[in-house]
RNA sequence: GGGCCCGUAGCUCAGCUUGGAUAGAGCAGCACCCUUCUAAGGUGAUGGUCGCGGGUUCAAAUCCCGUCGGGCCCGCCA
């Protein structure tokens, strides 16, 4: 499946090769650099641009100017072509405007809902995890952010025909749940009086306080270890408050439009012994090592000088060895993540069973591991992908060598670590030990923000007057809210560290989500007021396109045209920016193009409109892929 | 000591994978545009040593080397 701009830049690409090979036989010049030759250029110039002719001179011994007018005179036309011209070395393409045109509607008609989708993923299974926040705290703003860049690439797979599982880790084993599971013994009663995770993260806070009062340290090590074993008093407890507070997180991931299709749940890893299985692997491949002697002997180790290989990380003239079990027996965190990644991959076949938790809001069951239940085919995945932050890099590379070390390094490539930026405030951390997360004013959670862009949004909606169902005007200032939020976060690259503010975070001008709606909603408007009924289904349908001008209208086919190329794009970097950055250019072109030609004007009204719903399809679309939906009306 | 990430307009960012024509948006500020499809909008002007210094190249924000500033990682923590 090709996207309009893309089919014509692979045409544009052989018409030149086929120039160069016959000018220029043996030129060295190959396909491949003839496409990459190939760019957008400033509308002035035209629609495509070849600077192969600038490369092409040295070898030639001819100036870029004589060689790019030689290909343009000699390039084959079509009935897509108006015009080709040489201009500064380049050779230029000028398309026809009514042709293009009706090739970008046909498409965009065709495909409809699926319009820039494409097959690329061929039903391959992608395992995608995020947010595996500590089971005892609310979404905070940074978790937000992990949890809709998992979201939103989960959604661009998706659209590129992956078959997409999305899984979330559930450390019930931490140290983080011990130390609140001795707190609710240790601290006094108090009544859970609001949202679950909000409450038990206020608890843990007050937790840390009494922890270093007390001294505790070992009581908590022993509530750990007996957490550990299934079925004790400690077990139970830690997985029982775990799930409620996830349930609360849950709801949390709701309101944003985030939803799950399987929770993993460490205790249930350790259950279904794949720790044993997979340390049988490394060992038996040579991959992990018994140092007799050395500061880690007892332990088992992987041995970091045989890792060169996998990175400069590994060049460590302080480390030599990475400790994988201790010398007591007991599994590192490193150990665990590689048998979960055995088990995500399909080298280890666990026993999980799995219970259903129930119907989401957007009709996909949750599923979660558990000690008995149905059995599920997660996992076995052919590329995982991980929504961790940059802190975690060393580790992620770490469990890459690993697995390749013992055998599997197909598998093991097949790891993408989507790392991102911490999101930070002025006031310091957001750390759920020391509670930097309740804030001063107002607390920095998922939950408040959403609050406050809701409330945001319905001061604006109310005051602009356009709307009087009360009804209405609520649920499109929870659209809105949703909308701000999610494009602030997602239209910056995931690497770039983040200082939180509330004004940036809270956005509803120029590049935002609360734009892109409003340029839809009002797009929606022109085609009910112009009583638009679909493409004209008329014999001379193709009349319309006589309407088509290089002007503001072109601009806008031609983005149309463009969907599908930023689509792959994105979803062969993990990215979600160049999506955001997309919706900016459309809206903002069809700004252009609508202040500028009068859509129900005169006799182009027909061509206008069609454009106008084409735009529309294409922009939910788009949105679509950050999680924002679309309005009739704001 | 070793490794990774970030540095682009006053502010927030895109562009860097795969080098190409005068470096793009938004916000703030300036001047305009609501009797004409919704002003959460549009137009115009202003604003840049792409951290700095070298190198490669016909061509560098983009690639390479060095350097400065900020952040992160390198544990028998998770």
């Amino acid at each position: 499946m090709e996207s309009p701009s893309e089919s014509v830049r692979l045409w544009f690409a052989s018409a030149i090769a086929a120039v160069v090979e016959k000018k220029y036989p043996g030129s060295g010049i190959d396909n491949a650099q003839v496409l990459n030759s190939i760019s957008v250029p400033k509308k002035e110039f035209g629609d495509l641009s070849s600077s192969i002719a600038i490369r092409l001179s040295k070898i030639a011994k001819k100036s870029p100017r004589e060689i790019a007018s030689e290909i343009s005179t000699a390039l084959e036309r079509t009935d897509l072509v108006k015009e080709v011209l040489e201009a500064g070395g380049y050779v230029n393409l000028m398309l026809d405007e009514q042709k293009y045109s009706k090739i970008v509607f046909d498409a965009v008609n065709t495909a409809g809902k699926k319009y820039g989708a494409n097959h690329d993923g061929n039903g391959r299974t992608v395992l995608i995890e995020f947010p595996a926040v500590n089971p005892n705290k609310p979404w905070h703003i940074g978790h937000l952010r992990n949890a809709l860049l998992g979201d939103s690439i989960s959604r661009i797979l998706d659209f590129c025909s992956y078959n997409v599982e999305r899984e979330d880790y559930i450390d019930d084993l931490g140290l983080q749940i011990a130390e609140i599971v001795w707190g609710s013994r240790n601290l006094p009663q108090e009544p859970v009086n609001k949202k679950f995770d909000q409450w038990l993260g206020e608890q843990y806070v007050k937790v840390n306080r009494m922890m270093e009062e007390r001294n505790a340290k070992a009581e908590i090590s022993e509530v750990l270890k007996r957490m550990e074993e299934p079925g004790t008093l400690e077990a139970v407890a830690a997985r029982d408050m775990s799930m409620k507070c996830v349930r609360a997180q849950y709801e949390t991931a709701a309101a944003y439009g985030i939803y799950h299709d399987v929770m993993v749940w460490e205790s249930d890893i350790v259950h279904a012994k794949l720790l044993d299985k997979a340390l049988k692997i490394g060992i038996d491949s040579g991959a992990l090592e018994r140092p007799a002697q050395g500061k880690n002997a007892g332990c088992l180790v992987m041995n970091l000088d045989k890792a060169r290989e996998f990175g400069k990380a590994f060049e460590n003239p302080n480390e030599h060895e990475k400790v994988i079990v201790r010398s007591d027996g007991t599994a590192t965190y490193v150990a665990k993540d590689m048998a979960f990644h055995m088990w995500k991959l399909g080298i280890l076949d666990a026993d999980f069973r799995y219970a259903n938790l129930g119907m989401q809001a957007n009709g996909v069951a949750l599923y979660s591991t558990a000690s008995k239940g149905e059995e599920m085919d997660f996992g076995r995945a052919d590329i995982v992908v991980n929504i961790i932050g940059s802190a975690q890099k060393y580790p992620q590379l770490i469990l890459k060598a690993m697995l390749s070390l013992a055998g599997y390094p197909k598998k093991a490539a097949s790891i993408v670590h989507v790392a991102y930026g911490e999101v930070s405030v002025d006031s310091g951390s957001l750390s759920g030990r020391s509670g930097g997360w309740m804030g001063e004013e107002k607390a920095y959670t998922a939950d408040v923000l959403l609050e406050e862009a809701q409330k945001k949004a319905l001061e604006a909606t109310e005051k602009s007057k356009k709307i009087d169902d009360s009804s209405k005007i609520s649920s499109i200032s929870q659209e809105i809210g949703k909308a701000a939020i999610k494009f602030e976060y997602l239209r910056v690259s995931p690497e770039k560290p983040v200082v939180f503010s509330w004004s940036s975070a809270l956005n509803f001008e120029g590049n935002s989500g609360p734009y892109c709606m409003y340029s839809y909603a009002r797009a929606g408007r022109i085609l009910k007021k112009g009583g638009y009924s679909g493409m004209a289904k008329r014999q001379d349908s193709d009349l319309i396109y006589k309407s088509a001008t290089r002007g503001q209208d072109f601009e806008l086919v031609k983005l149309i045209g463009g969907a599908g190329e930023v689509v792959k794009k994105a979803a062969a970097g993990y990215t979600t920016s160049v999506i955001a950055d997309y919706v900016i250019d459309l809206t903002s072109t069809f700004s252009r193009f609508y202040e500028s030609m009068h859509v129900l004007g005169d006799e182009s009204k027909e061509y206008r409109m069609e454009l106008v719903h084409i735009y529309m399809t294409t922009l939910s679309n788009m949105l679509a892929l950050l999680g924002i939906g679309t309005v009739d009306e704001m």
